[in-house]
RNA sequence: UCCGGAGUAGCUCAAUGGUAGAGCGGGUGGCUGUUAACCACUAGGUUGGGGGUUCAAGUCCCUCCUCCGGAGCCA
């Protein structure tokens, strides 16, 4: 290893390394000059520093290169590093030599206010800015989060399939493909093969994308969207909402210790993630619908709950609230039914605080065999592809119950982005699959 | 699918029916501590497409397209 190797360094170790010669690679954030002096903020990916270039100190040619250099151009740039207050991040680098490894051609992103429309037809060169390269660092966080949590609670990863020949929910749109010489659909939900894993495995879960071809416009919905499921065996509702409340108390406090700069960058309130402790409230179904008519919405029970409603409740309560126990009409099909009350499902739904909306749903599934069966057909659902479902239930059935977290809504409250297109790379909505 | 909103310079936006403009970005020049630097000069337009009314349309009417927000549905 050569010399220049060994000072190789990136932006975030920078303030181990004060009074060391270093070179750093990335590109050109930002560009100023006052003369006989220039400034360059060079983004490397880990962070951002502001790289000094005087002319008495530089030969000609690397002083001369400031009227060739544009915005987002790559540059290895050699210097020392020094502590200075008057820089971004607290430190800087006295230049002493630059690298020209491509001149970037006018960058379409200027440093000002742009729309919404124009940002994500340039999506791939938007991720490269302060805002949403944060919030793609806590996406990253709460992944890696979740897979900790699962994996270090006894859980196997079980990856179900993303061809599908039957439809979960039955009601919804689902994507058609052509597999072949017959039709398939793109999941909506890995649920169903959980439970085959959970009653292989004891525990088990699965991260993968799933699909909703509904044409929803609203900043809480994608066509392609991120979700992660685990499904417990000999697990009953109530267990299931402790699952739920650990692993959302473990994603939120580990974002607050690990995304610290993230959250900070995106102007977090943090104090109100603080908050997210166990136990979280859980209310049913009626006791919300209680809420809604105390609060005057014009919420029709029996229904669903929509956005307006869920933001109503949410705001009775400083954490995650958790709902059961829903009217059995408007939950899917597989849901076992409460018991006590024939009329109400074993399912529940997860509010996340701030009006951000359902991050969470799940619940206990119908274990028993007959009663399955009848709701499939009562349903109006074909039969043959559920026989393997069904087969679940004729060999060793057992209470078992589970949930999905969407990713993208869970991101979207712990950073505070009020459009849930900000926290995927490459957001698919109903008018845009490019880029 | 329904309701509402918007399409004018690369971007963000102005412009009573009467000569299409500004800021930013780009280019040129100036400045030894800038923070969205500043100052001067400069280039940049089929006003989303089509049709109509009018002496005259970015502006009024019809139609189509695109995008944005919300509803429904959902995570």
């Amino acid at each position: 290893m050569t010399e220049q190797n060994m000072a190789q360094t990136t932006i975030d170790k920078l303030k181990s390394q004060i009074g060391s010669q270093v070179t750093l690679r990335g590109w050109v954030y930002k560009l100023r000059s006052i003369g006989k002096i220039w400034f360059l903020v060079l983004r490397d990916g880990t962070g951002l520093l502001q790289c000094v270039v005087v002319k008495a100190e530089v030969p000609e040619d690397v002083f001369a290169m400031e009227s060739r250099l544009t915005q987002e151009s790559s540059v290895i740039v050699t210097g020392t590093v020094r502590e200075e207050k008057r820089a971004v991040g607290g430190v800087e680098l006295g230049v002493s030599g630059i690298e020209v490894v491509h001149v970037a051609e006018e960058y379409p992103i200027a440093p000002k206010e742009h729309g919404t429309a124009f940002l994500m037809d340039h999506r791939h060169l938007w991720l490269r800015s302060r805002l949403q390269h944060a919030i793609l660092k806590v996406r990253h966080q709460v992944i890696k989060a979740s897979r900790d949590f699962f994996d270090s609670n006894g859980f196997t990863l079980v990856d179900s399939p993303i061809f599908t020949a039957n439809a979960v929910e039955g009601t919804t749109n689902l994507f058609k493909v052509d597999y072949f010489d017959q039709n398939a659909y793109l999941t909506q939900s890995g649920q169903l093969y959980q439970e085959a894993g959970a009653l292989a495995f004891g525990k088990s879960y699965c991260f993968g994308p799933t699909f909703r071809a509904e044409k929803s416009k609203t900043r809480r919905h994608l066509t392609e969207f991120w979700m992660i499921e685990p499904e417990m065996a000999y697990c009953d509702l109530d267990e299931d909402m402790s699952w739920a409340e650990r692993y959302v108390e473990y994603i939120v406090q580990w974002c607050l210790e690990h995304c610290k700069t993230e959250l900070a960058t995106l102007e977090r309130d943090t104090s109100k993630l603080e908050k997210v402790k166990r136990p979280f409230p859980r209310i049913t179904y009626a006791e919300a619908a209680e809420i809604l008519a105390r609060k005057g919405s014009d919420f029709k029970p029996g229904s669903d709950f929509g956005g307006t409603d869920e933001t109503l409740i949410s705001e009775e309560f400083d954490r995650p609230v958790m709902i059961h126990r829903w009217p059995a009409d408007i939950k899917a099909f597989y849901m076992k039914r409460d018991p006590a009350n024939n009329d109400l499902a074993l399912g529940v739904d997860m509010l996340a605080p701030e009006g951000h909306g359902e991050i969470v749903g799940g619940g206990q599934r119908e274990d028993d065999y007959d009663i399955l069966l009848k709701r499939i057909r009562d349903n109006d659902l074909p039969v043959k592809p559920f026989e393997w479902y069904l087969d679940l239930r004729k060999y060793g059935s057992v209470p078992h119950s589970g949930f999905g977290l969407g990713i993208e809504r869970t991101v979207g409250w712990i950073c505070g982005t009020k459009h849930i297109r900000e926290t995927i790379p490459f957001p698919r909505t109903i008018y845009r699959i490019e880029p």
